[in-house]
DNA sequence: ATGAGTGAGTTGTATATACAATTACTTGTC
DNA sequence: GACAAGTAATTGTATATACAACTCACTCAT
């Protein structure tokens, strides 16, 4: 742990060794091809089936909405639900004034969360046995905390 | 904790409830983003800065061992590296046989780690105030799993 | 009423990512 | 030596992602 070696200290060094975001990002790389893969029988992507899922746990949900729990940019968003749209998952609710409108899971939408939910499972079962179950409870904690930061911190 | 409560168990809400992708994916953007806005001024980016890390960690390195150890796919891997090496920060070295080579590290990308550096450092600053002290333990000990399997099991 | 500002949405551009297919070379094997 | 198998790298295609710029429609102050 201590590094009180002779070897010299190059900014490189302690990037490869310290950096939080190379850790992360290779984690992500990995449980998102875990779920990927799980869900390709269905044709369904892990960050489609994350939209699904929020937009069908709202109900009737704003784009706004969605990307502040997500923290997605609106424009990732719009063209996520574009083909999402295209393969029937989602609908379009129009507001009453204005371009606003809001989105809702169409039956095809529903129907295909029904189906790829065994693969999720098997996804999952896989993901906790690679991050262990403290891994889980630290992610949750943390994610828990940027939903938090989504509907108190409006600006930004 | 316990949903004993009269409440449906619809898919939708235990994906939107215990998906771990969801959490992990969020987590992901938002560090991802920290670090891209820390080096946006160098033009730089994480999955770059990573890159470069790993390659002059490793000296001289073969486009499969960065791979390996990051688990990137190959193709990823190829047009990140022109990019890189567009802007002078990676150096091909031709191995005797075939069309494998080596990358090294240039002057000019050593020096653009060195610059960024501080940088860095802020943003790591930032994303340990964000995961806390015990989030960075754990994906450092789930990130030591993957480099394991990485180099022990060849296949995939 | 009109013109500045605001908020929602889309489009332009660029990077990151992966799977499938193809290309280029090497190394057998016969 | 020619052909089959294997490996490294690239290219084709599609999705995910974000920043910047733009459009559209509403609101409000003068």
């Amino acid at each position: 742990m201590m590094k009180s070696n002779g070897e010299k200290l190059t900014p490189a060094k302690v990037l490869a060794e310290e950096c939080i975001a190379v850790r992360l990002r290779l984690i992500n790389r990995v449980v998102t091809g875990i779920y990927d893969e799980a869900f390709r029988p269905y044709g369904l992507r892990v960050s489609q089936m994350n939209i699904l899922g929020v937009i069908a746990h709202l109900g009737r949900a704003t784009p706004a909405q969605v990307c502040q729990i997500l923290h997605l940019e609106k424009s990732t968003f719009s063209r996520n639900v574009r083909r999402m749209r295209n393969k029937g998952w989602l609908e379009r609710v129009p507001e009453e004034t204005g371009r606003a409108h809001r989105l809702t899971v169409t039956k095809e939408g529903n129907e295909i969360l029904r189906k790829a939910f065994p693969a999720w499972r098997e996804a999952q079962r896989k993901a906790i046995s690679l991050m262990g179950e403290e891994g889980v409870t630290v992610v949750a904690r943390i994610a828990q905390t940027l939903f938090s930061k989504g509907t108190e911190d409006r600006r930004r």
